[in-house]
DNA sequence: ATAAAATAGTTGAACCATCAACTATAATAG
DNA sequence: CTATTATAGTTGATGGTTCAACTATTTTAT
């Protein structure tokens, strides 16, 4: 997969730079929790974040914060479950809802990759000017308002 | 999933930020080929154009031109093959090699589906100035150098 | 000419995304 | 109060990605 910057320019559209920039950077990051001996994955660390900032967090309210369908919270939590980083209590008041929450080792593991994530940002931006990563993040928040859903 | 651009910056980080917008326009292309008639992912989208362009091409070739791993692209082309989309030949000189050619279907399709890539684009880079764009593609391609395999 | 290393591709496992169909509970409308 | 509708979450199916291990060729180094 060698680049350089040229080529990349020259031969890509948009959809796959930003399919490649994202698979890049998911990669890294689970490399580097890998060195740290970690075992996340970086979906798994979306989730864990919101629900260590809130205390807890229905698995609505982490779809929402995370912009992901409620099926892939489903399946996720489904993991971090399996591996007791989190767990599920039912909503005492709406019956509907699980209320997810992290254990003693969910919060461990939140605080060790935490400093994973900032060298994996660091690794990103790179010699990238802060002006340009202000545009940057400006247009994937434009892109995202322009496709989102006027139904199908 | 709904979101204002002021809530987007303020709560997103990159990472989540790529991630959702790969994600909206890779849902967007599928509509749209969909309302078209016509079943392809963008996945499929990305190996077929390349195909048509060179006329043959190997797996490994495929592979660098869309930036995608080996694996990845012997699963697309599996369920390309499938759709008889396209044929793997046998290299004649070095036998490691398939090369894999278009179909008539699979050209048939890929002149379809080049109306609905177009509108596709269109939806995605509404309102975003084009010199906007341009930083966003540099800081792409910035991003993929930085985080090219130094090896993990 | 043979042994070792590199290259092209496949397979299985684990994870995530999307779709559609489903269960269960809550909210609303009549 | 009951019937409809909306919401939260789960399940199964299909497709894509990554890793690791594997087969089969080709290249290279001695």
């Amino acid at each position: 997969m060698a680049a350089d910057k040229e080529s990349l320019q020259f031969h890509m559209n948009l959809g796959m730079l930003i399919n490649s920039a994202h698979r890049a950077m998911t990669k890294r990051f689970v490399q580097n929790a890998h060195e740290s001996g970690l075992d996340i994955s970086l979906d798994q660390w979306m989730v864990l974040g919101p629900i260590w900032q809130r205390g807890d967090a229905s698995q609505k309210e982490l779809g929402d914060m995370c912009l992901k369908d409620k099926t892939s919270v489903t399946r996720i939590i489904d993991t971090l479950e399996k591996k007791n980083l989190v767990v599920r209590v039912p909503d005492q008041l709406d019956h509907r809802v699980n209320r997810v929450i992290l254990t003693n080792a969910g919060k461990q593991l939140f605080y060790d990759v935490l400093p994973v994530m900032e060298k994996t940002r660091e690794e990103v931006k790179k010699n990238i000017p802060d002006e340009d990563i202000e545009i940057f993040k400006n247009v994937l928040s434009s892109i995202i308002i322009n496709l989102e859903n006027e139904k199908g």
